[in-house]
DNA sequence: TGTACATCAGTGAACGCGCGTTCACTGATGTAC
DNA sequence: TGTACATCAGTGAACGCGCGTTCACTGATGTAC
């Protein structure tokens, strides 16, 4: 369900405000459904106008424009790729964190795979126009880093989590200006991992996200690669170990 | 230059063939500012004609439709991203491998930032209902990936270019279904790299791609990191090792 | 060299479409006394 | 409990816009004899 759904369904009172509620959860609907199949340049007040069966005017009592209705999508997308991937990490053992990060990068392809219109919506080029929001995307759109950091540093404190030490993939000395973005972090987030670990753990999320988006986005061509699951899991193991982890 | 531009002029004759592949050239240059400064799906075929000082219709005498002049635009930011990496790439000596891999990664990167909406042109989500024709958009297409894969080719037999050997990053060994896939690849190029440097340098290609899109397409947030350049280099530093160069 | 014809670029009007958004309105549903 | 009023959902018409594409046309530029 969608996060929009589900607040305003929790404020109902009388009738009037659950079938306006209800009728705020269709539009999310129909718009999803517009976006999966037309992608969200596509996206008309119109169209969902249509599909709800009603006149185009009428669901300005609802969305004040089109602007509006994208980021409720948006906030809906990011939300339920963020539920995929908490119920993804959450049936792997607390301590198991080279399990949960495993599932965690599953759980972002699998979703990816199945919504491929609404993961380029968020994280495809941006839709020319329209800026999101960050006091309404910002939190929804950052659970899933939020959840990969949080493995991350519990797998640290735990002694699960150690720098590559061979000489081939030994990181180069993170430099000043850099160290003290990740402070920051750290400082924000209240983590323990060191430079090192922060910087790889970067590319790890940039690298996973990467080889979602070219399978998503059709770069690998159609002919390339016939094993995707194997690839995948393949190269997630790899980033695995530039994260840290030993035990894969 | 484009390449649509260099071919028709190549093939110049006439005065009347001259202009023709002059208004040509005009029309993908108008083109791709309207792509650069509105992005894909706000491209129309009546602006470029205003923009060209021309009655919409006239247009149609040289492109068939929309989609076409879509993928004259696609080939012609193909073909500046492929010369980009080329001429950056060629300004490292031959046989240093690792530099011109490195080389290869910033060159995407600079050419990415310079033109963020003609990047995502590329590597973004699809136009949707535009399907690039293979014929005309494989061969500038490939032209990134296949001077990466010449760069790790030559690094490997060269003996440069070796499987990280530590414990922490030993990927698991390639399935089956994989190390065909993999055995067509090498086959198609003619290549040496054993399966474990295909699968690291699929790897490296992608993961390159990752960091280059969220960094375009906004996704590190406006506040996150303000050592984007150094944040890049380490990324690609630690993709190098992955990829199986040791003398970084 | 000069004339008749063919080719081609560009015009201007039109077709039909879908879009976002506004606005005065009708009725139904709720609320206050 | 019944009545007067307020709130709200949805209507239908309209505005102005830009789009892709077609078509018959005018003139200029080229080509063949």
């Amino acid at each position: 369900m969608s996060d929009a759904a589900a607040n305003a369904e929790t404020a109902v009172r009388t009738p009037r405000e659950r079938a306006r509620a209800q009728t705020i959860a269709d539009i999310v609907r129909l718009g999803r459904d517009h976006l999966a199949t037309h992608g969200a340049a596509a996206l008309s007040l119109r169209a969902v106008a249509r599909d709800l069966g009603v006149v185009s005017s009428a669901v300005y009592r609802y969305v004040a424009n089109r602007d509006e209705l994208l980021t409720l999508l948006l906030v809906d997308a990011y939300n339920e790729l963020g539920d995929a991937v908490d119920a993804a990490v959450n049936a792997r053992p607390e301590r198991d964190f080279a399990g949960r990060f495993t599932a965690l990068g599953l759980a972002v392809r699998g979703w990816a795979l199945r919504e491929p219109a609404r993961y380029g919506l968020l994280f495809g080029s941006p839709v020319p126009g329209y800026q999101a929001p960050a006091s309404q995307t910002t939190a929804p759109g950052t659970r899933v880093i939020y959840r990969l950091v949080g493995i991350l540093d519990a797998a640290y404190r735990a002694g699960d989590l150690t720098p590559p030490a061979c000489a081939a993939v030994v990181p180069p000395p993170v430099p000043p200006a850099l160290a003290a973005d990740f402070e920051t972090i750290r400082a924000e987030l209240g983590l323990a991992v060191p430079d090192v670990l922060v910087a790889n753990g970067v590319l790890a999320w940039t690298s996973l996200f990467g080889a979602v988006s070219f399978e998503v986005f059709g770069q690998y061509g159609s002919e390339t690669f016939s094993a995707r699951d194997e690839l995948f899991e393949h190269h997630l193991a790899v980033l695995a170990g530039v994260a840290g982890f030993s035990s894969i």
